[in-house]
DNA sequence: GTCTATACTCTGATAGAC
DNA sequence: GTCTATCAGAGTATAGAC
């Protein structure tokens, strides 16, 4: 339970800069914890002027949550492009994941673990842009079903779900300054999968 | 993302009939987003009433987190009992872990996603409870390993934790009325595990 | 675009009657 | 042990000056 995060932004006045304060307090303390006043301080301005650019509280999570979705499709889709072996690329990804979500920001982290403090409506925009994003891991399994990588009779959706887990939670507990390596997280996870799920006939 | 969970209790008095309520609401919207209004309506009582129990809102939070505790171990343990195959028991154990956390009570889902609302000394408290569960789950593995069931050279902490993160997390996308039975869930995970770290001397 | 000042609501919590 | 009544504080949000 050891949370480490990007230390506070204070250049000034754009967006991006709101954002990535607001990001690092959620993560920290929680949606419902951090008031706009907390939040305004860390970006040296006032309430009023926050309100300037998120109108409530749930616009500005919302964008953020937008941009969550934006640097972890990034950074995955680029990991996926750098190599041509479908059981190299999975390992990419999946330390990709990891990357956007422990340590290269913030956004990824109360994308996913924020999503209760959102009403019905947004929540549902986010909800989509979420199974976007997975659905792109969908293709990556299938494609390795199909090639026969991965077993027939595996279901790639349930695998998708567990293995994701096991991604999503290394968030909870990860601390840079520990034992584990995150690439060694990933490795770890990526090794069981395979070994896991790999067709026989392919076994040495 | 669909939730479910046990209908309203409205028995009447005892403790644990508020904890269940509470359990179920802080579940449903978040620790922070529950009032005490909220919590004594469901209990049909009022605020004051609550008060005379835990006094402060943290306080009930924790009652419940400890409940939680007892109640994952309970379950885990008696699955572990039930058999004296180590993959067995490994299996029954993912199963029971599941059934605990998804199905059977909201104060293991509570105890495993709110821990960021205590305060640090309640925190240091709830975490030294769970790393007492979670060291259950350390001897099984360390076990199998000394056994030679699981690979000698696997880091059995790490195992753990991934396979743990991959259990819990199915708490947030689980729907008992979906297509999966829980069941099926925790089989794949064991499955997965199993074959990714088990001895190859083992293998057919 | 940012600041000042403030309205309004809700919350956790308390005191004391019954 | 539960209810009534209420407080003090914090929170989101707004209006209007600069």
């Amino acid at each position: 339970m050891v949370h480490q995060s990007a230390p506070p932004v204070r250049k000034s006045g754009d967006q991006d800069h709101i954002l990535a304060n607001a990001a690092r307090l959620f993560r920290r303390k929680g949606f419902e914890k951090v008031s706009l006043k907390e939040i305004a301080e860390a970006c040296d301005m006032l309430p009023g002027s926050l309100y300037y650019r998120y109108h409530t509280k749930e616009a500005l999570l919302v964008a953020l949550m937008r941009r969550g979705v934006e640097v972890v499709t990034e950074e995955v889709e680029g990991a996926f492009a750098s190599s041509n072996d479908p059981a190299e690329q999975l390992r990419l990804c999946i330390n990709a994941h990891l990357r956007a979500l422990v340590t290269d920001s913030d956004t990824v982290y109360v994308l996913l673990f924020e999503w209760r403090a959102l009403r019905p409506e947004a929540r549902e925009e986010i909800v989509a842009l979420r199974d976007q994003y997975e659905s792109f891991w969908t293709d990556i399994i299938e494609t390795m079903i199909k090639q026969g990588v991965i077993q027939k009779n595996i279901d790639g959706r349930l695998l998708r779900l567990i293995g994701l887990g096991a991604l999503n939670w290394v968030a909870t507990w990860f601390d840079p300054n520990g034992e584990y390596a995150l690439d060694a997280v990933g490795d770890l996870v990526w090794r069981v999968i395979m070994d896991g799920v790999i067709d026989n006939r392919l076994r040495a």
